[in-house]
DNA sequence: GTTAATTAGATTGTATACAATTTATTTTGC
DNA sequence: GCAAAATAAATTGTATACAATCTAATTAAC
């Protein structure tokens, strides 16, 4: 394949996942919007039900997002009241990250999501695990120096 | 798997798919970025080499983004001399997008960054191709009335 | 032990993304 | 042939994303 194949935007890797992310990410709309959530609102939650409490840098590293992205994220579920942040009793610079009751209630309404998804991709269970674990190895690979 | 196994974030398909795009698109940075290029601009400049002249509606279905995030995106590559609108001989609510000198000349810094992306992303060749006809299962489903 | 370097979180600035709306134009229905 | 429906592009509003910067608090260095 010459250069200008190469450029095609067809040949491209980058271009159909950028594009399956959103894609997939649009099927979450209508499961989440009745619940006033968005899709990162939706992914910041279910790392909070895994770990209350958490500070907010290390939620940041477990979702990916930095504090840019995060914190008026934050602003706006704990203004729904849906979460708290509080000054922890050690690092006066950290910030923990606490459900509130509303918080945990939304964890009943949120917890069929993934099932009504499941079978919506038109995926094998093969491929979906295919495709998660090839997805995982880009996450898990470290960038920095690569170019 | 119970739904609350289910519930958490590494047994999600969509949270490393979503974060694996992102990851992606990083990359493309340290290369984009002295072209004084996004990578959504990138994305749009690509079917713009493989189709001058393409209105504006079809661009959009090419690169999946819609007239909110094209309009601006085409204002400014517009701005910065790289291409520009004109409206077509028949329809004249269209708009199609032609490539100026400058936009032409442009895809000889850019037609080395697919290959210098290539191979950063520790994905063998197989791996890389089996990601991306997932993806592009997911691109083709037609997911509308799939909820 | 005091200054320098680092870190946590927030803020600012720019660029996506997309739903919903608006305007101009074209096509349909009858 | 004309009102109604549909379409193309732009605009508005809200929510990510992230780089860069800022402030406050902590740690390191000497």
């Amino acid at each position: 394949m010459n250069k200008d194949e190469q450029l095609k935007l067809d040949n491209q890797l980058c271009f159909p996942l950028y594009a399956a992310a959103k894609a997939v990410t649009k099927l979450y709309l209508p499961l989440l919007t009745p619940l006033g959530l968005t899709y990162t609102q939706y992914i910041v939650l279910l790392a909070l039900y895994e770990e209350d409490g958490i500070t907010t840098s290390k939620l940041g590293q477990r979702v990916y997002l930095d504090s840019g992205t995060l914190s008026p994220l934050l602003d706006k579920l704990e203004a729904r009241g849906i979460l708290k942040r509080k000054k922890g009793k050690g690092d006066h610079r950290e910030k923990h990250v606490y459900l509130t009751e509303e918080g945990i209630l939304l964890k009943e309404k949120i917890i069929d999501v993934p099932s009504k998804i499941g079978n919506c991709l038109g995926l094998t269970l093969e491929e979906a695990i295919a495709l998660k674990t090839l997805c995982e190895r880009i996450n898990g690979e470290q960038y920095e120096q690569a170019i």
